[in-house]
RNA sequence: GGCAGGGUAGCUCAGCUGGUUAGAGCACGGCACUCAUAAUGCCGGGGUCGCGGGUUCGAGUCCCGCCCCUGCUACCA
């Protein structure tokens, strides 16, 4: 594996601060997090971004509603966001906000960069057509049913008209064909990037990017011919946060930008794998490298939502086993490129059959028997065996599923970790430690047999560092290994010797439930 | 409506260009072991591979029709 320390520019979307933090926000940052610390430990240099979006007409109505002001209704809203992201241990470097006064001149510098590079990216134009209040869109005519909405027919269509700010969206076409056709992984998973051809296919639009109504807002820094000052589309704001971020327009922009990675819901690909780069060429600037379109989490059948006034809360659920146990649930369970289901029952079961009895057993009976038969101390016994051979194959396999050759599949890649869980078990198994350890004439194998299995302990352990960093630094330590479970290098990982660490059993990694919680 | 993907053991899924008795994990039953968080290891029960036709020596795997599910169908975020 080459050690590599170039740069790795991660970004999420930026939340809309329109309520509290949910599961779908959590599972994008757990990944996020995973990726962004995975490759941290590739030796890459790692800038990892999340932030909120904060402007729009829904937030404005919110804090209406609620008697505050809008700028003190999201400052609340992103301080609860941020104690969510800390509770869950997400690294991350930079916390943006589209409120924040360098986005907005950020924005604004942009928008007359694309306008001075040339004038005919913009337009005014008096739009009318059929206004749906369930969509809060003006609905084409090929989504007009019956004269309805398809995904509204019980509404009805308001004739509206407004005059607005366009970009030219269509002179960009031929580029982004050619973007998507040169470079196949720009958009990944390939469902998604087969979703955006067809949408090319279908042939572009222009899009309207100011709001006649909208106060908060960025307000629209080119003049309009009636004088009237309008706000930016909330996406037109939202989406340069991530280059905003790096410092933009001032001079240390460039050392950051362009991302590598955004990792998006795949409600959103659109936005950034259309519109997004549509906006950097019309700027002359840079594209990011990939973006990144994940799954949602469902709350598969009835279960819940009909037992009466019982949903899944986002806090409660992460108190059950703590943290990092329902980061590992989330990443193990649900696909990173498609969509899962969480399930309390499931959870339960894959809490108990893999952390508790898996990895939090095994932890307590190599640890149990390096004190007992070794007073604590493992053994020198550095030759490695099959066991370690076998384990390398998986942990290159878990890299693969990682670095961004076949997506970024943290599901893969911590299958890939179990396997090392389950070998280790089998291999106490088949060696009996135990009973090598009542002739001292077996003491070289014994020797050999804990110290293969603290090693294997160890890999976990750092390959477990960016999924859950709590538990698998509170092993780390159990083992008595040197510095941090999350800055141990993946490429130095595998010759690693633990011969004469101090393992101490701090009590169970993973506490079984005291009863097991049968939901339903 | 259009386009795309999918329907395989109780649950979650794997099954490449068609070929021996359809696989894994979890759950369930039995056995072994005792270092360990009554954990672990081994063995086992369990499937008309959505439905109906067709091609073929042979189809979960190809073709046609039907049923069902999911996603996308851009200016709410």
């Amino acid at each position: 594996m080459a050690e590599s320390h170039e740069k790795f520019y991660i970004t999420t979307a930026i939340d809309y601060a329109n309520g509290d933090p949910h599961f779908g926000h959590a599972l994008e940052k757990i990944g996020a997090d995973a990726i962004a610390r995975f490759h941290r430990q590739l030796g890459r240099s790692v800038h990892f971004l999340i932030g909120m979006d904060e402007h729009g007409q829904k937030v404005a109505q919110t804090a209406a509603a609620q008697n505050v002001d809008p700028q003190a209704f999201v400052d609340a809203v992103a301080a609860r966001f941020r104690g969510t992201w800390d509770r869950l241990s997400i690294s991350y470097d930079q916390f943006i906000r589209t409120t924040d006064g360098a986005h907005k001149s950020g924005v604004r510098a942009l928008i007359k960069r694309i306008h001075e590079s040339s004038p005919d990216n913009f337009y005014e134009k008096t739009y009318e057509g059929w206004y749906c209040v369930g969509c809060e869109l003006f609905k084409r005519d090929d989504e007009i049913v019956d004269g309805k909405c398809v995904l509204h027919p019980t509404r009805e269509l308001q004739w509206t008209q407004e005059r607005n700010w366009f970009f030219r969206l269509t002179k960009y076409q031929p580029f982004l064909e050619r973007l998507l056709a040169e470079r196949p992984d720009f958009i990944q998973p390939e469902s998604r990037r087969n979703e955006i051809l067809g949408l090319l296919a279908q042939g572009l639009e222009d899009i309207s990017i100011t709001r006649s109504k909208l106060a908060w807002a960025i307000p629209f820094p080119i003049a309009s011919a009636s004088g009237e000052q309008q706000g930016t589309w909330v996406w037109f704001d939202a989406l340069p946060n991530y280059l905003t971020a790096t410092g933009y327009p001032g001079k240390e922009w460039r050392n950051r930008w362009p991302a590598q990675l955004h990792i998006v819901g795949k409600d959103i690909t659109r936005l950034h794998c259309v519109i997004w780069p549509a906006m950097l060429q019309a700027a002359e600037l840079p594209l990011p490298e990939r973006v990144w379109a994940h799954g949602f989490i469902s709350f598969g059948g009835e279960r819940f939502s009909k037992s009466a006034g019982v949903k899944i809360d986002l806090d409660e659920t992460i108190s059950r086993f703590g943290p990092d146990a329902f980061r590992y649930f989330l990443l193990r369970e649900i696909p990173f490129d498609g969509d899962g289901t969480f399930s309390l029952e499931r959870f339960d079961a894959v809490y108990t059959s893999e952390l508790a009895n898996g990895l939090g057993n095994l932890a307590s009976r190599v640890i149990a028997m390096v004190e007992k038969y070794c007073d604590g101390i493992v053994p020198n016994a550095a030759a490695h065996i099959d066991l370690d051979a076998l384990d390398s194959a998986d942990l290159t396999a878990a890299r693969a599923a990682m670095d961004g050759s076949h997506g970024y599949l943290c599901h893969e890649a911590l299958a890939c970790v179990a396997r090392l869980t389950e070998r280790a078990n089998l291999h106490i198994q088949q060696t009996q430690p135990w009973a090598l350890a009542k002739d001292a004439s077996n003491k070289a194998k014994l020797d050999e047999t804990l110290a293969v299995l603290i090693r294997s302990l160890a890999r976990q352990a750092a390959y477990l560092a960016p999924f859950m960093p709590g538990k698998a630094q509170a092993l780390w330590s159990q083992l008595g290994a040197p510095g941090t479970a999350s800055e141990a290098m993946f490429a130095t990982v595998e010759q690693l010797s633990a011969t004469g660490w101090h393992v101490n059993k701090e009590g169970g990694l993973f506490p079984r439930p005291e009863q097991p919680p049968k939901a339903g």
